[in-house]
DNA sequence: TTGTAAGCGTTATCAG
DNA sequence: CTGATAACGCTTACAA
């Protein structure tokens, strides 16, 4: 049996009290009885017991994280920041890769949110959350529309979208195809979606759109990739909006002899460390993970305050030149 | 504030017992009752209390989970199976990623060892865990020796560094560079070094070691891997102990001006699944990240109920043969 | 400077 | 079938 307070408090001659006042450096004490309680302590080699002490403070000190899958390296990258940043400031994650299945998501949110966690940073792709609306959750949501009162932090996937497009036509590309998330979720991510088709329609050009939903198994994307280049032979760009697809598809491409970039320009998106390190040939646009971790924290700081915050932060992205457009 | 069992109990005018009885559905209870009841949670729109459940139980339903880092893709792909399978479970898990930095990772073990989770899986490269000599404690550990308590989940190093090394030699590599982890740490993985080292004397060749800590930042790899160019001009392959660096080396090799496989014969380490989509070329071994988590899981179940468990588990290796050796 | 006792929100024992 | 009550391990008024 693990030693409790009431243990050191015996062993050391005094109260509970005297024990979780040492304990906490609490109070007026005598060196002579912080010696005695820090001898018993050491010899009973006692841990205070968190769940208790989280009981009484109602707080647990534990963000939960939950996102599609660490696996991809923007999510890897963004929950490693955020884990960083958030022990710095005393706090611990549980993390919940949901695959973006509906139903473990919300299990997680709501386990989670009955006391379990003192608030939530969320980054799936899913909705069914009514039932959290109007409740003033300590929530933020990471690219991702939860409900009115949750506030989002994003890139402005307008821009970026808008920035790959615009540099597939500047560089001569006509025939431009986009991979996107699929276009059943609402999320601010296709808004990348967007940019392309707008600024495709600005120069008259007829946009092209294959849907991959970005964790379903890597063999059926490359399925879906390998129908997109037999149905488009004559294909002269992808932004794709993922840097995985990409990557995916500049090898699949040397299978139908296309070179890239002599016969197809290609742009992807995120710009993780990772990415750039072992692909830095690939253009991409680059998503500030460390400026996202930062003000979703400082958002989430906020709500737990009780401070007014925004509806809504956009941060800058960036171009990524590499050789591939 | 959240409501709590006893304003459930009020407004349905019972006691918190039948409250609780409904809600764990212990015991016999009336339908009228148990529809009051849950009419009642439903006003109050009643979440229980995880933490004073907790308390009472002396159960958290948490694992730890520590890890040097989730960026990169071999423990991103481990921990999002520890995760997955110990959902199905029941357990959530907590994350720490240490960086190899021992202050947090003592930090973790000892916070998180106060009755915050029922268990800990530690796949982290540092030592100093003389503390929890002798105590029983439920931990298993994947690649790493914490102390001769601690059961060691891993996989067939020795053979795969084996495997690796004699490959590049059976394909008539004669100067063969290994790329290994610190030797500071007497860690499992080092049979890799010590596999490829008794393989090359075997054959009378002299083995040449490049010493990189596998989380120190990029930029800083690729300026060992430059030195090690400049040094080793008549260089014949390279057995990387992390497919990462491996894939690092492919970039740097064209700057100069060597090409894989024809002037360098390359073979990695890992062969996590994303590196296998986006760089199907990469010769590599394959750790069996499925079976290594399994294997942990059900060797920290057994810990938890106090059954024997071996002192290690070693789990089998394969080789992916991609085109760079 | 130290101790007593109540309370954090559950669950289980035991009695009715 | 239902309800008091103690207990889980800690913290803090309030007293001494």
């Amino acid at each position: 049996m693990k030693p409790k307070l009431d243990d050191v408090a015996k062993l050391a001659n005094v109260s509970k009290t005297t024990v979780s006042r040492v304990l906490n450096k609490r109070g007026y004490l005598s060196q002579e009885t912080i010696d005695k309680v820090y001898d018993a302590m050491e010899k009973l080699n006692y841990q205070p017991n968190t769940v208790a002490r989280q009981l009484y403070n109602k707080k647990t000190q534990i963000i939960g994280l939950i996102f599609p899958t660490v696996t991809n390296p923007f999510f890897g990258e963004l929950v490693e920041e955020l884990e960083k940043k958030l022990y710095l400031q005393g706090y611990k994650v549980i993390i919940g890769n949901s695959m973006n299945d509906p139903e473990k998501e919300t299990n997680y949110l709501n386990q989670l949110l009955s006391n379990q966690v003192d608030g939530l940073i969320v980054g799936t792709h899913n909705r069914n959350i009514q039932q959290y609306k109007n409740d003033n959750l300590p929530i933020v949501a990471i690219d991702q529309i939860m409900n009115e009162d949750i506030p989002i932090i994003e890139s402005d996937n307008y821009l970026g979208g808008q920035i790959a497009t615009q540099r597939l036509i500047d560089k001569g590309a006509r025939k431009i195809i986009h991979i996107a998330g699929p276009d059943y979720l609402n999320t601010p991510a296709q808004r990348r979606r967007n940019a392309y088709e707008d600024t495709m329609e600005k120069y008259n050009l007829e946009p092209i759109c294959y849907t991959v939903d970005f964790n379903i198994p890597y063999k059926d994307k490359i399925q879906i990739f390998n129908r997109m280049f037999e149905e488009q032979p004559d294909i002269e760009a992808i932004f794709s909006s993922n840097d995985l697809d990409a990557a995916i598809i500049m090898k699949l491409a040397k299978n139908f002899n296309k070179k890239i970039p002599e016969d197809i320009l290609l742009i992807g998106y995120d710009g993780t460390q990772l990415m750039r390190t072992i692909f830095p040939e690939l253009t991409t646009i680059i998503q500030p993970i460390n400026q996202i971790s930062s003000k979703a924290i400082e958002v989430l700081n906020d709500r737990l305050e009780s401070k007014e915050t925004l509806k809504e932060y956009i941060l800058p992205v960036t171009l990524w030149e590499g050789s591939t457009s």
